[in-house]
DNA sequence: AAATATTTGTTCTTTTTTTCACAAAAAGAA
DNA sequence: TTCTTTTTGTGAAAAAAAGAACAAATATTT
């Protein structure tokens, strides 16, 4: 980890920018730490807090002004710098990120692709692929400080060492294991099967 | 939300039970709390914590059977029973959900998906692909309980009332929206996007 | 068999997160 | 203008989660 703030107050803040465009485009120009807060799921005190931390300022009693919240959250997370990705693995989760439209909306940008494959090679994907090797040499070609990892949990950690000496500072992995990095890199977990399976639990 | 034990926990478990496995595989019988922390993620007091949570127990000096500890663990999320899932949204995610590994390895079976676009009904995926409004009949047919949505943001919540109506109880939304359920319903988001954007703060 | 070393299980502390409560500001009404 | 109402901003309280500490148990050694 890096900061000060917690993962969870960052994804309320992504959460929150959902809810203000969708007030946008509902014609609304202010907003309510209420009405923010009921329509992502969160209390009007803690939409207040959260904003607070951040120094973000509202007006009392005219609320918040949405462009301004917008701003503010673009801001924090560099929305208006190019965001530039690689995506190593192009397997099944792989290829649906290539083509997910929720990267492309938000200015983030899959640079290129890597795997072991040489089959995916071929230019059949919306970006160019590579073998792993060449890593270091894209990576340094474009600056990209930021990588997603979705490659089977044997290679997981290989993969990510890769990463780790070409500089990338910034993973999102899909491997379903813990990876070793130094304090100033930072790694998001995502286990599709651990989020399903947690659901069973309850049935 | 149903029950008294927190996402995070269950969370940890799974993670546990990764790890199990990896020790299963190189030889181990026995684990400890501080090793299988280690590998986990978490401390030894927390690790101990949560089989103590759940009644779950060691030997004193011998530490934990790590048989007994996957069979606690697979009693928990219910692994032994048929774990049945419907998918609706056969997008990008849902294509790489159908074929993910993660969910065949574990006992989990996509029992169908639905989506709205006819070109997608044609025997070309490995489930087969009805309309939405069939999703009440093979719900019943099959007596899932539970259900994904991968649909854009803007036919989330119109899905999930047609799952709540065919007797959904657990949902794992993938849409970028918070859905809304009754109490007896439980959640789980996953927000790819968010997850992602979330690295650029550090950077 | 006794002594020793090690690890669990659980209570007590600390830290973190969330909620409560209310003064200060600002919009609108009288 | 002055009064009233509403909503923010924040400090204090409560709840939840994580960590430390240590007694009780149990392997292992002497």
């Amino acid at each position: 980890m890096a900061q000060n703030y917690s993962h969870n107050v960052l994804k309320r803040f992504l959460h929150y920018r959902q809810c203000l465009i969708q007030f946008q485009r509902h014609g609304f120009r202010k907003v309510f730490s209420y009405s923010l807060g009921k329509e992502a799921g969160a209390s009007a005190e803690q939409v207040r807090k959260d904003f607070s931390l951040f120094g973000i300022k509202g007006s009392r009693r005219g609320g918040y002004d949405i462009d301004y919240l917008l701003n503010s959250i673009n801001d924090i997370f560099k929305q208006n710098s190019e965001r530039l990705v690689i995506l190593v693995g192009i397997g099944n989760i792989g290829q649906a990120l290539i083509n997910y439209e929720g990267f492309k909306e938000n200015n983030i940008h899959i640079v290129a692709g890597f795997d072991l494959d040489p089959s995916k090679y071929i230019k059949r994907f919306a970006i160019p692929v590579y073998p792993p090797d060449r890593i270091p040499e894209i990576v340094r070609q474009y600056g990209v400080k930021t990588a997603i990892i979705a490659v089977p949990e044997i290679s997981g950690q290989v993969i990510c060492d890769l990463l780790l000496s070409a500089g990338i500072k910034a993973i999102l992995n899909f491997s379903p294991i813990l990876l070793k990095v130094p304090d100033d890199v930072i790694v998001n977990y995502v286990n599709l099967r651990n989020e399903l399976e947690t659901l069973f639990f309850y049935l």
